[in-house]
DNA sequence: CTGAAAGCGCTTACAG
DNA sequence: CTGAAAGCGCTTACAG
């Protein structure tokens, strides 16, 4: 094995002139064309072999302009969980395709940080981008005033609100709490209360809508009123749940925004008396691997956030590739439906013993 | 502002001639160069601004040999979850420190992939190298044949066996099933079983041996033969525990490799009617979320990877740093005990209710 | 304090 | 099929 240690670094001039033929030639060696003879490929590999060349990325990017980097920008707060998941989707499908990733964190929402990422990301001549960040409120307010199409790469972005030209993959999360609580109504429950994730949060906006949507056409109005406020994590479940019977004692179903908060919920449940789902039905989202060992099973919605990152990075590469003219890698050579779907998974938690 | 849209790339060249000066002193106005007239730095800073210049990265990489990019490489198999949580804290971390983080996930062990990720973060020009991800059977085997110092930059090896002279920053993890056993020994419990992780693992190994360690330290060496091997995962906990009944009917304790496996450990001792702890205690490791809402409220090790992770970075740009001859970040300016230590949790699960 | 030159290590046209 | 030249956009010595 060859040793290229902190000596001095193997240039392709090096290969070039111990092969004894020019730069060019070893470049296109290095670059698999085909208008090279097998002897003087051979002639290289072995020059290449011998003085263990590694071709400089960075040299290759800069002449060329194609760095097969994609920009990722992070927004990881209480969301690390989701993230980090999402990352090693990310990671892989890149990978598949011949790029690397490279990851920032954006750490406040101003549009000055927003434009330094950027800046910081075309500077590193990414291919292109994406946008992987709960949205927050407002924070995605900046897509409006920017024009994307000023952006000399394409980006995706993922789970978040659709905004004018730009690419989004996400989860159709109003659906989402349309189906929970549809499931509830099936059952024969007529109290449904719901506990969301922090209101700031897109994701938990649609899910609340889709609750009351579902009311509505049940014509069960009124329980709209039976709703309290988390923050995905298991420690505000069952505060929720306790503001939820204050609010209705009787309630009968309740539909969670998250199996963290369900787990909160099952447990102060369990605290006050309260049979699952005999007294109160629990349903949560995101099918969780703990969700069928909690007491009871629990009830949930399928989210395969590894899936949307996949498919994200996907779309991506199709956007790199349509705007440079170069054909698709085989993995995105078909176009995929941005809406990913949850699907429900049903457990005792709201059907009981079977 | 400024409009650097795909039309054509401004350069440093473009805002030299506008400005009427040279490209070099342009360059030092960039880079904070103290030797600059206010005057001509004003200058050049307008014709920044109208321009909107922006520095290429690659450039400048490619001329000064420094890449401010730290390769990350991760395997992250099942234990994606900690990876993921590990993750943020790293960019989070490198971040603060001015670097970001070039992620690349190995897909198998054999040395010619571990040699083609190399090369290609060597091509790449990172100035560091993480290497993050759980340690498989033999996968390390290769730092053993690898001439660590052969390679052009340092590395740093996160929860992994120390090896040689690789930087090494993990968990004693020896230390805490040792721990764990011990706070049920102290609880006066004496047939005390373990559900470990799978025993490819490092992690898992070590917290076999603690646990075993404890049980001789208290005479009871017989203890040795309830053990069972899980998965980390919840799947496995039931099995689990019913394995180490079958060992050992009067079992009175368990201490589980991880939460998610203690989860359902809890879930089959509720099936079976098991009273936890009156007639099982246990506990686990990790300290989820999740875990202080279980039913009942698990008794756990916390496990900060988040802090692992920026510590792993930390040293690794203080290593960067002294190869450079450079001064430290204020950040890792002080050194830092690279044996990161567990902490017991107490909850109803070993203690009872209080 | 400022500038002209050479170079980082490759690739892209353009010839032959 | 192969090569000599110019260039990617900066920085590093070296002068003045």
């Amino acid at each position: 094995m060859a040793n290229n240690s902190a000596d001095k670094r193997v240039t392709l001039t090096d290969v070039a002139k111990l092969a004894g033929v020019s730069k060019q030639t070893v470049s296109r060696v290095i670059n698999d064309s085909e208008h090279v003879t097998d002897e003087t490929r051979i002639k290289v590999q072995q020059c290449i072999e011998v003085l263990g060349f590694r071709p400089s990325a960075l040299a290759r990017q800069l002449s060329s302009g194609r760095s097969y980097t994609i920009g990722v920008v992070s927004c990881g707060g209480l969301g690390y969980l989701v993230s980090g998941v999402a990352y090693v989707g990310m990671v892989r499908q890149a990978d598949k395709m011949g790029y690397a990733l490279l990851i920032k964190e954006l750490t406040d929402f101003s549009p000055g940080s927003v434009r330094t990422m950027l800046d910081y990301l075309i500077e590193r001549q990414v291919d292109g981008l994406i946008w992987a960040g709960p949205e927050m409120g407002d924070s995605h307010v900046w897509l409006n005033d920017f024009d994307l199409d000023s952006l000399p790469m394409p980006m995706v972005v993922v789970n978040a609100r659709q905004r004018g030209k730009a690419d989004t993959v996400a989860f159709d999360n109003f659906e989402a709490g349309r189906m929970a609580t549809q499931h509830l109504l099936s059952l024969g429950r007529k109290r449904i209360g719901h506990i969301s994730g922090p209101m700031s949060r897109w994701v938990a906006q649609l899910r609340v809508a889709g609750w009351q949507k579902a009311l509505d056409e049940a014509g069960l109005p009124e329980c709209k009123e039976y709703y309290a406020e988390g923050d995905w994590e298991p420690g505000t479940g069952g505060p929720g749940l306790r503001r939820l019977l204050e609010l209705c004692p009787k309630l009968d179903a309740v539909f969670v925004g998250s199996d963290r908060m369900a787990l909160g919920v099952l447990h102060e449940a369990h605290r006050l008396g309260l049979r699952v789902p005999e007294d109160l039905a629990v349903i949560g989202v995101d099918d969780a691997p703990e969700s069928a060992f909690m007491i009871p099973p629990l009830s949930s919605m399928t989210q395969d956030t590894p899936a949307m990152a996949e498919r994200a990075l996907r779309l991506l590469v199709r956007r790199i590739c349509e705007r440079r003219g170069e054909p698709y890698p085989a993995l995105c050579a078909q176009a995929e439906d941005p809406v990913m779907h949850h699907q429900l998974v049903l457990r005792e938690s709201t059907l009981g013993k079977s």
